[in-house]
DNA sequence: CTAATGAATGAACATATGTTCATGCGTTCA
DNA sequence: TGAACGCATGAACATATGTTCATTCATTAG
């Protein structure tokens, strides 16, 4: 699931790089992007953590957590899900340090890795908030 | 490639809510955590959102929107894409308005939409550096 | 007007993704 | 110790996704 730094992205450089096949409009405001891009590590460590915030179950899983920390038969019941599913999806949380758990005798807990997945969603929720056309229906959101 | 917000997501409530299969470790937690989710509609937007965000193609495009308004040929340039493949992703980012366009002459120019995705671009970049395991590497990323 | 250009679109393809089912693991209690 | 429990994992399946290729659209130059 976890695609290696190293490798390039299959989805990556479908195109010879030297290749002027396309007009270019602006060269030099090509080239001064160009010099400001992130690295490819950035772009694949930030679009895996995306990924994994795109899915409307691990959106589920996570807002949740960031109310309490649960354990997987607790989130399984409060979501719906059976418990193969939410494990399944736990793990590929974990693996990215979006939450991290803790045993207490035969249960896992998780919870919330840091603080910065919060700050996420609501930078999120502003965002379609705001898009999603002129003054939107209250959130009815509790403040975390 | 938006899905209806009131179409039950396909991946969502797979489990009878009403079937008690599951072990209730804390119902009372169970509960409380119930009531402060986020409703279903915010889940959608938000993990489509995110999902827009979650593939490198299009990180790397709204990177490069983040340094200046290119035009859909410039962009393929810089990334080494066909003009196809980025004016495919490009509706995606403008149907969640991502980013925006402006017509001048038969060129069109991609802008961020609005500040969000920039912010949500930093905090990531900020998690992802934190999580990627002690010091990371300095980003060598040129401030906004 | 007509040809050419930059961009958008649709179909098709290979690949990736999320869930389910069956099974295995680690812990606890009788 | 061994059965039961909560959880983790692997395989398999249906579906979703991103790119390419071919075509069409909108605009401008000749």
């Amino acid at each position: 699931m976890i695609r290696d730094p190293a490798v390039q992205d299959p989805h990556a450089e479908t195109r010879d790089p030297d290749a002027c096949e396309v007009f270019i409009a602006d060269a030099a405001r090509v080239e001064r992007v160009r010099a400001a891009l992130i690295g490819s590590r950035q772009v694949s460590a930030l679009s895996e953590t995306f990924r994994l915030l795109g899915d409307p179950t691990r959106v589920r899983i996570l807002d949740a957590l960031s109310r309490d920390e649960l354990c997987v038969c607790d989130l399984a019941t409060l979501l719906g899900l059976t418990e193969s599913a939410v494990s399944h999806q736990l793990r590929l949380l974990r693996n990215l340090r979006l939450v991290r758990s803790r045993r207490d005798g035969r249960m896992m807990f998780y919870a919330l890795d840091d603080g910065h997945i919060i700050t996420l969603f609501d930078e999120g929720l502003r965002h379609v908030d705001e898009a999603s056309g002129g003054s939107p229906a209250a959130t009815g959101r509790t403040p975390r």
